[in-house]
DNA sequence: ATAGGGTTAG
């Protein structure tokens, strides 16, 4: 009954149906059933039920199973707790393959690829036999640090062991490929897959674009429409940033055709990414009629519509937008800031400098390096050079980058004041010139 | 009977 349940996607009832278990009396969850139990628990996120859990397979003797432990794992990582996932795997007597796939990908998925790549590195030296899931859990942390050499060697392990024949551990090794910035090595892989699916295509695709070739992405994209692949919302997402990018209003359109007969025009990122490329392309209209029917409760909308209303050359319909997205108790991110205050800065009124400024210190933005750099920036532009030089004093000395020196710099350059923009340069930690 | 496993915007 309980596996039912999970194999439906139900993990709130397998939780219920267990404390009925326990209410009842007349059976024990065993081996079989604590597996189950702990996974509902990692889906929900319901970390305090986990570890009460957790604590009666201790006290039933159960917490030494192999499947109980690998569940721990994966319930751990799922939330967020690799401490104590790796407390667990330190006290295993017996470790699977599963134990360490899970140590591997709950480590990257919790943003630490060092410590998933170290795992792997101590997996291979104890020969532990690595199998189809490993390598799907080791190449995305090597793509995202860029290691190509243990990316490759993980590929080599893919031919010698014969793990290539499933289409997910292909599409791992082009992804790889591409995030390391060998886009042709991943097209080899590409072209000698002799079965390719919509991750496979998306993937290839994203490679091009994150290595900036825009144009091979569109190509590809005709060789999967011609090969009868439909496209999901990702592979939307990734060709409308290429179109944006080439400003390509006429395949933007089309694939804007391609989202509506896919039913995935409703989906916010969609929506999200159809509004940045009309906006990209200088149709902002466009733009705006994309966003009259999105939902507005969620945030990412409201920063496409605002950094396009710039991009076009509309700052005051960008701080108006920004005011009605208040009033509807939207959250601004970091991200809405930095589309809104080039908006202040083009207007340069000091008045309305001095309101967002307020804003941004109730807020508590104004602690982010970017923010403030912002409001240097709108500062100078609107004539108050003391004010941007406030700002600049107040961002701790070690948090300074490249862009608040040189915007600070600009400032004093553009009043006029040469001298102080010389001596403020060399002032400037040199070292950031080369970075 | 039971555990792990690919691509995602601003």
């Amino acid at each position: 009954m309980i596996r039912m349940y999970v194999y439906n996607g139900l993990p709130y009832d397998v939780l219920q149906l267990f404390v009925e278990m326990l209410v009842s009396g007349r059976h024990s969850p065993d081996n079989f059933t604590y597996p189950f139990v702990i996974k509902a628990c990692g889906e929900l996120s319901l970390l305090s039920l986990g570890v009460t859990i957790h604590g009666r397979t201790f006290m039933s003797g159960f917490d030494s199973n192999t499947f109980v432990q690998n569940s721990l794992l994966a319930m751990y990582m799922n939330c967020g707790e690799k401490e104590a996932a790796r407390r667990v795997f330190d006290a295993m007597q017996e470790r699977s393959v599963v134990s360490w796939n899970t140590m591997i990908s709950g480590y990257f998925r919790n943003g630490c690829a060092e410590e998933a790549l170290m795992v792997f590195r101590w997996m291979m030296d104890v020969g532990v036999e690595p199998d189809c899931a490993t390598v799907v859990s080791v190449l995305p942390a090597c793509g995202y640090l860029m290691d190509l050499d243990l990316g490759r060697v993980v590929c080599g392990l893919v031919e010698e062991k014969g793990l290539g024949n499933k289409i997910a551990v292909r599409n791992s090794l082009v992804d790889m490929y591409a995030k390391c910035s060998r886009v042709e090595e991943a097209r080899v892989v590409f072209d000698k897959m002799d079965e390719r699916n919509v991750v496979t295509w998306t993937t290839m695709i994203n490679g091009y674009i994150l290595n900036g070739d825009a144009r091979n992405a569109l190509m590809l994209c005709r060789l999967m429409h011609f090969e009868g692949v439909r496209p999901n919302s990702v592979t939307v997402i990734s060709l409308l940033s290429a179109c944006a990018s080439l400003h390509f209003l006429s395949h933007g359109r089309c694939l804007h055709g391609w989202a509506i007969r896919g039913n995935l025009e409703s989906d916010v990122i969609v929506e999200t990414a159809l509004i940045d490329m009309y906006a990209k392309c200088n149709y902002v209209d466009l733009s705006f009629r994309v966003f009259s029917k999105t939902s507005k409760k969620r945030t990412a909308p409201w920063n496409a519509i605002l950094s396009g209303c710039i991009h076009n050359g509309l700052p005051r319909e960008a701080i108006e937008l920004f005011k009605e997205m208040l009033m509807e108790a939207i959250d601004p991110d970091g991200a809405t800031l930095n589309s809104l205050l080039p908006a202040y800065a083009i207007i340069a009124d000091l008045q309305q400098g001095t309101n967002i400024h307020g804003y941004l210190i109730k807020s508590g933005f104004l602690s982010r390096i970017d923010v403030a750099t912002g409001l240097i920036d709108i500062y100078s532009k609107s004539g108050s050079l003391d004010s941007a030089h406030k700002i600049f004093n107040g961002i701790p000395k070690k948090a300074k980058d490249i862009v608040s020196w040189s915007t600070i710099i600009a400032g004093y350059g553009m009043h006029g004041h040469g001298k102080a923009a010389v001596s403020l340069f060399n002032q400037m930690d040199i070292s950031y010139v080369f970075l």
